[in-house]
DNA sequence: CAAAATTAGATAGTGTACAATTTAATAGAG
DNA sequence: CTCTATTAAATTGTACACTATCTAATTTTG
């Protein structure tokens, strides 16, 4: 009963694996969302998804999923209860039914106004300067590249 | 009904912010640890659960739960879905009955040995060397020493 | 020692995530 | 024009992730 241990040298340390450091230091920054984002109501990705919407309106749901990188049976759910709080509505097009556009409702647009503060305040509660900023978004904007260029050469 | 657009001088891009990258990032490393874990049928944050008993067997759930940077409520049915895969086992300490000791199974020791060509497969997989890998990884521990420390101030 | 506070784990509810399947509509091939 | 393939969305099922709440056990305090 008493403890084991099955690693001796420590050949599989979570504390310097990158992929761990990446996944929760994520986690710990959509933490630091939740505050920020009281006063709009919404969750991370919701905020995501409406900075989408606030750059151009009218996106079809499969289009947001793109945009956020995350699969559409993802986005539906997402839209839906976004469109449950009153700041998108969903309009299925007339020529392809199949298509849904999701527009901003005017409560939807008016969250801009009090979103434009938050990268700033972010910026601070992550302890982060622009400069440092840029450099981690080419790097990890690298990684994914090298990802997807790779699934790209699997599949073709 | 036509596409307006309320960001125009995109103030909010999303592509632009580093907290995205993060958030993206970190979930296509995670598809792409789906394949690599296959062999040991187990999702990511399982794998980190055993990772840290390998090192050190016999941890209560709230151990795993800080090691793994989780809530515990989180890390409960997570050890309960390792304990159904046969990997783990659960143990009432009697001292204290409120306290639950986690244990490694023999099966749960005999992944070790398939897990231990993981890290290079994915450093392969995501493309990113040692030296990289190192400086990404210190980078990321010091915003989430900022955030921990920030944390503690606020609540001292 | 008894009441209050704390701690450990479990449970319920909401919201992602994603694979797999279903449904509906469109486009293409014969 | 019909059959097939493709595409878009919704649906289903599993697994996180976290907040809030609950129960039980232990520790602290008066």
């Amino acid at each position: 009963m008493d403890a084991s241990v099955t690693d001796p040298e420590g050949r599989l340390r979570i504390e310097e694996q990158l992929c761990f450091a990446l996944y929760s230091t994520s986690r710990a920054i959509t933490r630091e969302y939740v505050t920020l984002l009281e006063p709009l109501g919404v969750t991370y990705p919701q905020y995501l998804a409406l900075m989408v919407l606030w750059r151009r309106d009218g996106l079809m749901v499969q289009e947001i999923a793109a945009s956020l990188e995350i699969d559409q049976a993802t986005a539906t759910p997402l839209v839906q209860r976004l469109e449950k709080l009153g700041y998108v509505h969903r309009q299925r097009s007339r020529e392809d039914e199949r298509k849904v556009f999701v527009f901003l409702t005017e409560r939807g647009k008016g969250l801009f106004a009090s979103a434009l503060g938050i990268p700033e305040a972010l910026g601070c509660a992550i302890g982060v300067t622009e400069e440092k900023a840029a450099r981690l978004l080419a790097e990890l904007n690298t990684i994914k590249a090298f990802i997807a260029e790779r699934k790209q050469s699997e599949d073709g």
